[in-house]
RNA sequence: UCCUCCUUAGCUCAGUUGGUUAGAGCAUCUGACUGUUAAUCAGAGGGUCGUUGGUUCAAGUCCAACAGGGGGAGCCA
């Protein structure tokens, strides 16, 4: 019977009554041969358990090592030491199962992310992963609860799509035929009649416009699942699988999309905060550590959890695209010639650009709006101007755009217009411009990409340390 | 994909203008100690120096290609 455990997080949290209990964990340390600092994953602090001289056998004290699980049986105790309130005396340990010090690669002391990253199967058990992981967790609880608790329906769009109409980047192919021998046409090109779907399927590149469907029924709708991109993207940034957030509403216009975006983020920050405290504080630290090892100029001016705050008691910044490129103009980095790439209106705005506006400029997050119609997706809005289109991106300090999303082009004959302009296939969407043929309405949208906000939260540097196991270019192991 | 830097013990790293037997801390093992907080102290084991090829009397060190990784960029969320 293992659910008579008490959990660690539960135990600590309570005032020591000289209760005998069970607990079980896995070891961090053994110190002294005296004291176990045991850890179950509840919470990123350790139990200390002691063990009495003379109480147990040499055999298996020599059996209590780094990463052993154990289950301990003894009484809940005011502390001795300094360092914990409470401990737990052994009366009892086994050793459920043992860790050979010799071949366990993790020890007791700082390891590198990229070390770690190559043993994604164990990080799990250190502090900053386990902490990463209960924000992460946290981080998705709240997306689910602040759109439950506005009424928006959970979609789940298609994994499999035929669609690549959307042009948001290469697709992984999905096929069953075979790859040496498959059919093909007349014309030497492959015969995707003969394959599982009868046509040609990729993995999800995004599912708004699945969502745009379900919207123009069901008013709000929301989805969050995983996306795959199949770009050689090799930066901190990028997965090759990730998940993304895609709300959209109809009766919504630009500013009531932007309102819910900017509202959405800084309630997940603030659930975060509410809820995870000792893992962010635990995060804070380590991020303050890593800022000491760094040149004074390249520190943040805030840590962890100083930026956090400001986020949630701040209004975002909200500039047009316009006023943006007005802004890199008239900027000293500009006028010294600072930037590797040129600002003129009509740009798509670069990293170095999106850095100096947040991290330099505003120094909070910017939604930007209005930006030029060709350097922007097909089914945005096109305003009056002729011109620029409704769209808006948030941009956040370290991450860059974290939200992307647009009122939609309700207007059935402005819509076919623009993706015909676009070289997009009119007649294969269909289904999408029925939405726009029967009964159309104004509406909006947004993705929000999940890892880059779990980043946000947690201040890791490397998307790839917010995601168990990491789907990149040359690297799916695990 | 491009630019750039890196690859030496299980981990983090040092290794001089190319020159004998490649070092340190931590980890591991053995022993000591026993209210420790990444415990401490003493001793021991542990390396085809990323791979392949080249230059040289001699390569961890110089050159080339390849592989893997970091940082930056592009594409994007």
């Amino acid at each position: 019977m293992f659910n008579k455990r008490v959990k660690i997080k539960d135990l600590l949290a309570a005032e020591p009554k000289n209760e005998e209990v069970i607990v079980m964990g896995w070891v961090r340390t053994f110190r002294n041969n005296q004291f176990i600092a045991l850890n179950d994953g509840s919470t990123n602090n350790n139990l200390q358990v002691v063990v009495e001289l003379g109480l147990f056998d040499e055999a298996l004290l020599k059996r209590i090592t780094t990463s052993a699980s154990l289950k301990v049986t003894g009484e809940v105790v005011a502390s001795l030491g300094k360092g914990q309130k409470l401990e737990v005396k052994a009366r009892s340990i086994e050793i459920l199962g043992d860790s050979d010090g010799e071949k366990y690669p993790l020890q007791p002391k700082k390891h590198s992310l990229e070390f770690l990253r190559e043993k994604a199967h164990l990080r799990f058990r250190t502090n900053t992963f386990s902490a990463v992981f209960r924000v992460r967790h946290s981080l998705a609880f709240a997306v689910h609860k602040f759109y439950n608790d506005k009424g928006f329906v959970y979609l789940h769009t298609p994994i499999i799509t035929a669609s690549d109409a959307e042009g948001a980047g290469e697709m992984f192919k999905v096929t069953t035929l075979p790859f040496d021998n498959a059919p093909k046409n007349e014309d030497g090109s492959i015969n995707f009649k003969e394959d599982f779907f009868g046509r040609a399927t990729n993995l999800t590149v995004s599912g708004q416009l699945e969502g745009e469907l379900a919207a123009t029924a069901l008013s709000e709708i929301y989805t969050f699942g995983p996306t795959f991109r199949a770009e050689n993207s090799n930066t901190a940034r990028h997965l090759a699988e990730f998940w993304m957030i895609e709300p959209e509403m109809a009766f919504y216009d630009l500013e009531d999309n932007m309102n819910l975006a900017e509202e959405f983020i800084k309630y997940l920050i603030r659930h975060a905060i509410e809820n995870n405290k000792d893992d962010l504080e635990f995060l804070a630290q380590r991020l303050d550590e890593e800022e000491k090892q760094k040149p004074q100029a390249e520190r943040s001016e805030m840590g962890l959890m100083e930026k956090l705050e400001f986020v949630i008691n701040n209004n975002f910044e909200r500039i047009t695209y316009t006023e943006a490129i007005d802004i890199l103009i008239a900027s000293p980095a500009f006028k010294k010639k600072k930037f590797k790439y040129d600002v003129k209106w009509g740009i798509d705005m670069q990293s170095e650009h999106e850095r100096y506006l947040v991290e330099k400029h505003f120094k909070k997050p910017v939604i930007v709006t209005g930006y030029p119609k060709e350097i922007k997706a097909f089914y945005m809005r096109q305003n009056d101007d002729g011109k620029t289109v409704a769209a808006m991106d948030i941009l956040a300090p370290g991450i860059g755009e974290m939200v992307g999303g647009s009122q939609r082009e309700e207007r059935l004959e402005k819509l076919e217009e623009r993706m015909r302009e676009m070289h997009i296939p009119v007649e294969e969407m269909w289904w999408y411009l029925d939405t726009r043929r029967f009964g159309t309405v104004p509406h909006a949208g947004f993705g929000l990409g999940f890892e880059r906000m779990v980043q946000f939260v947690t201040g890791m540097t490397n998307i790839r340390d917010v995601i168990a196991f990491p789907r990149t270019p040359k690297n799916a192991e695990f």
